[in-house]
DNA sequence: GAACGCCTTGATACTACGTATCGATACCCA
DNA sequence: TGGGTATCGATACGTAGTATCAAGGCGTTC
């Protein structure tokens, strides 16, 4: 999990401030664990104003402190990046508890040439969800 | 691309009909080519009240006959699926032109069950979108 | 410390996307 | 002919997120 100085220095490398409203709305999400929708953040922090919150959340998206998943039925719900899988990274959904687990994707390389060459398209980036159920809802 | 008669038969399965709103919606999305958003189906079939149109396009889906894509920024997307496809696909997404291509993944069993064993999560299903540019766009 | 400029904020309105409700119709089958 | 179910459109509602805008905060420079 990024700490609040590595993201204050990013902050400050583009010219943003770590406000109050904003270390609300991070602390809000550190508190609310593993996954949270838009609306859980809003709530929990209802001193900050909605837009805010939005505004917040859209910014740590872009500064890859938050990441957006995708869920099967189509709606978003956000985790914070582990720090050191910042980078590139997928998720494992369970559909049952709704927990979110990160995983780095190596093995995909091949599978992605492959596409590229059977329908013409340069590749840039690509996303990878699994669904299933956790190991404790497993039990 | 599915034809009427085939999704009639479908639908007459399952209990439903192929009413006139529901074929002009069919007809519309047809017509609307590789790629559209509710939204467009809606302004293309005035006619159509726009809760049918809604519950034409979920029904769709339901069925297979159209499949919901997500852009890279979250957005849904919906594309009339491949009849010889129907069944498990994913896609390859211009992000210059929009474009949504399917294909068929076979060489993603391995790294599924590397992610099981890794995270403890028994997986059912997934999704995998790919983003670049088409053929044409690169030219 | 005054002035300036930019970042930020909250309130509000707005849009997109989709679902729930409901009374009215249409169709099928006995 | 009559009942039952599927379907319809209108409308209201809900959620997620963006746009607008006036007001406030903070740093820099003079």
């Amino acid at each position: 999990m990024t700490t609040a100085d590595t993201i204050e220095r990013t902050l400050s490398r583009r010219g943003y401030r770590l406000t109050s409203p904003r270390r609300t709305v991070l602390d809000t999400m550190r508190g609310l664990g593993n996954h949270f929708t838009a609306e859980e953040v809003q709530h929990a922090s209802p001193e900050v104003g909605r837009a805010t919150v939005f505004r917040t959340m859209k910014l740590m998206r872009e500064l890859g402190v938050i990441c957006q998943v995708v869920l099967d039925d189509g709606t978003a719900v956000y985790q914070l990046a582990d720090e050191d899988r910042a980078d590139h990274h997928h998720h494992v959904i369970c559909t049952e508890c709704g927990r979110v687990t990160e995983f780095a994707s190596d093995g995909l390389e091949g599978e992605l040439e492959r596409v590229a060459d059977e329908t013409g398209f340069e590749i840039d980036t690509h996303r990878l969800e699994l669904y299933g159920r956790c190991a404790s809802c497993n039990s």
